[in-house]
DNA sequence: TGTACATCAGTGAACGCGCGTTCACTGATGTAC
DNA sequence: TGTACATCAGTGAACGCGCGTTCACTGATGTAC
């Protein structure tokens, strides 16, 4: 069943606030299909079909599928990052920050869910420019999260290139979080939830002893 | 261009032999053409136009692509496992362990490239069964990794759900690591290796002084 | 060892279907006067 | 405010193509005697 389009709004609305409509129906009707299958095995006409559109007004509004597709990457890297910067925002108490971003990742997850799973399936997905432009924007968000954890004490003496290493480190630990949550039901999603904050437990002990720069 | 299937070679087996034969060919045309694209998005004329055979000869050896598919997870992680778990044999010197089991991962990704990116690739891709067997797999893996971590000294005395939880995070970097080495050049990949290791040092320092079953 | 028959991996034609993209078009919205 | 024209989002028919699966078949390999 396709997306309602509210067709019978259309005369209320100027043509460019139709056309921001139908272009969101795109977007909406992608990420939908998404949710079953990777990008590369969804079509254009599916797409469309979904969304109410007929194939060939999808021109109108994208080259091709691929552009459509960066779109979404975009979309999906633009709530998380603001909510992400919030949660570690008091950088004395460690382990509250831990919880805390723990907690965010797994509201987003709840509220974003399709965005988030087209990222975690694309990540390493078969379409050459969307893992670029996923890998590019988890680059950037680590790199963001390295200069942050210079405001921890303890790894304020690190070397940028150590702090990079545990940005990393946590990032690939969140973004696989995300990724189970997906999968799981009520009671594993606390589980899942519970266990990441072990993990970032026990790498901050790890951060606690860590050597910088060793002879 | 077709893989070679000998056809010169054909009076020469039994017909099991040669029935094997077309399988494996089968198997290695897939795993070609997933190194390009996902599994949700290749056609069963594509393997065996591939493979060298008619796309009616694909059912002599499977029901559809989905069995093929699994087919390709258990070869997957047929290999790796052997390999790991010579890699931590000795387990007074957890640095050492550290070291051989990146290693053995980089030798394994170069060696058996296409079988590794197809997990990368498809443990949250868009074919549920795949990502079911991957996941049970990768499981039994941290399964394991965990009761071996219980020969090391201080890991010995913690909770078993506390092991599992040290091997999960561990599984994750490996895997991690394996997925990123598969789109990296000669020089990314030496970096890659030293961070991942650099990582699962420090993962160590906090197992030093992890409190298991905090009051 | 030779013959007659059974097995079965692989063939090739055929089917209906959904695909991406093209094209000329329609008709409501927007603009210039 | 009214009229004449321009814009342009969306339409619908058409194209050639590759898809998964069916079917009756071929002919080499394997087996029973």
């Amino acid at each position: 069943m396709p997306l309602e389009r509210s067709r019978s709004h259309v005369r209320s609305r100027s043509r460019s606030e139709n056309k921001e409509l139908t272009r969101q129906a795109l977007l909406r009707a992608a990420l939908k299909l998404l949710s079953q299958n990777s990008f590369d095995s969804i079509s254009l006409r599916e797409v469309t079909r979904e969304a109410g559109i007929t194939p060939t007004a999808f021109y109108r509004h994208f080259d091709d599928m691929d552009e459509l597709g960066l779109v979404l990457v975009e979309e999906s890297f633009g709530s998380l990052g603001t909510m992400l910067r919030d949660a570690r925002a008091d950088p004395t108490i460690a382990d509250d920050a831990i919880r805390r971003s723990v907690e965010t990742v797994v509201i987003h997850v709840r509220d974003h869910g399709p965005h988030m799973r087209f990222i975690a399936r694309e990540r390493h997905g078969g379409v050459r420019r969307l893992r670029r432009a996923i890998g590019r924007e988890l680059g950037l968000f680590a790199n963001e999260l390295a200069v942050d954890l210079a405001a921890f004490p303890v790894v304020d003496r690190w070397s940028t290139d150590d702090r990079r290493m545990l940005a990393d480190l946590i990032v690939e630990v969140m973004v696989s979080m995300a990724a189970d949550l997906l999968d799981a039901d009520a009671d594993e999603r606390d589980e899942l939830a519970h266990r990441t904050e072990r993990q970032l437990r026990l790498v901050t002990l790890g951060a606690m002893t860590w050597r910088p720069r060793p002879a």
